[in-house]
DNA sequence: TTGACAAAGTTACATATGAAACTAATTTTA
DNA sequence: TAAAATTAGTTTCATATGTAACTTTGTCAA
């Protein structure tokens, strides 16, 4: 009757879990080393290649909403790596770069993310590398399209 | 000098993306239609088919930790979807089961998932399918593998 | 110009999540 | 067997994260 759900083959309970592992690794040298969060790493991450950069430039190439952003460069101000400008032309719209503190750890950082990456993805080979990211590429692409046909569903069948 | 860091190259980056929209494409399955957290799905989908299991069990089956768990079955209890008995044998275990509503609602739930992972991975051709599930499993092995020597490491550099 | 609408951020609220401390029950050990 | 250690699960506390409402500033149309 009930046949057996198997939540281990679950292709995305595998995605999330493989996710999970790979982000609490990475985030152990710039969290565990620096006490950044991902929204601050990711926020210094931007801004250390693109100084200069509004917040909603950086929520454009984040995948973070104006939220996560908005908290990230309020406690990198904080802790110093980070200073805002108000725009001359649109005083609505910041300008974020980091400080030379802020530029100091996060060089310091490259190297080392940049090391943890290459020492995860050594039991590949460099094409298996390459098609792990088409791979993901292809589902996150069919996911994204999904999303939008699920939502417009939901909303033919919402009650009211 | 600053040799300009791509985020959106780095590996850990797009795993998180890519992790973040499967999750929530799936979860408009289970969220959107009936409340549930991934938490209480994935007790569910365990319970589901294998009743009669204490907190413990779905921990070790679960990728979820016990507070998780803990939570999952208190809101689970609530709603009428799961109920528990004590071990008799060891008074400390719960016993855990879905209640008739719990599986028929996981019964309903289960064509609607199984219908969105098709669709998801609708776009990989079968051996395609087989492959990102392999390069995923070596490189989260190594992922693993690799948050243990940073934990040493680590414990060996602690100041104080 | 001014009133409606949009854009950039921020704040408030709700919920999620995890580590650590805690309670209760059981097992181990001296 | 009584004290010590372990196990199962819960609670507390701190932090993370997203939605919606809000403030300020700017744009556009009448």
């Amino acid at each position: 009757m009930s046949e057996a759900f198997n939540l281990a083959g679950f292709f995305p309970y595998q995605v999330r879990v493989f996710s999970t592992v790979i982000s609490e690794t990475i985030a152990q040298v710039y969290g565990a080393k620096y006490g950044l969060s991902v929204s601050e790493w990711r926020t210094m991450a931007i801004l250390g290649s693109h100084q200069a950069l509004s917040a909603s430039e950086i929520v454009a190439r984040s995948s973070m909403d104006k939220v996560s952003v908005s908290r990230a460069v309020q406690s990198l101000r904080k802790i110093g790596y980070l200073k805002r400008d108000i725009d001359g032309d649109d005083r609505r719209k910041s300008v974020l770069r980091l400080t030379e503190d802020g530029q100091a750890v996060f060089a310091s950082l490259i190297p080392l993310v940049r090391e943890v990456e290459k020492k995860l993805l050594e039991p590949l080979e460099k094409g298996e590398r390459a098609q792990l990211a088409q791979l993901m590429q292809k589902v996150q692409a069919q996911a994204f399209a999904l999303q939008g046909e699920l939502r417009s569903q939901e909303a033919e069948t919402q009650d009211t």
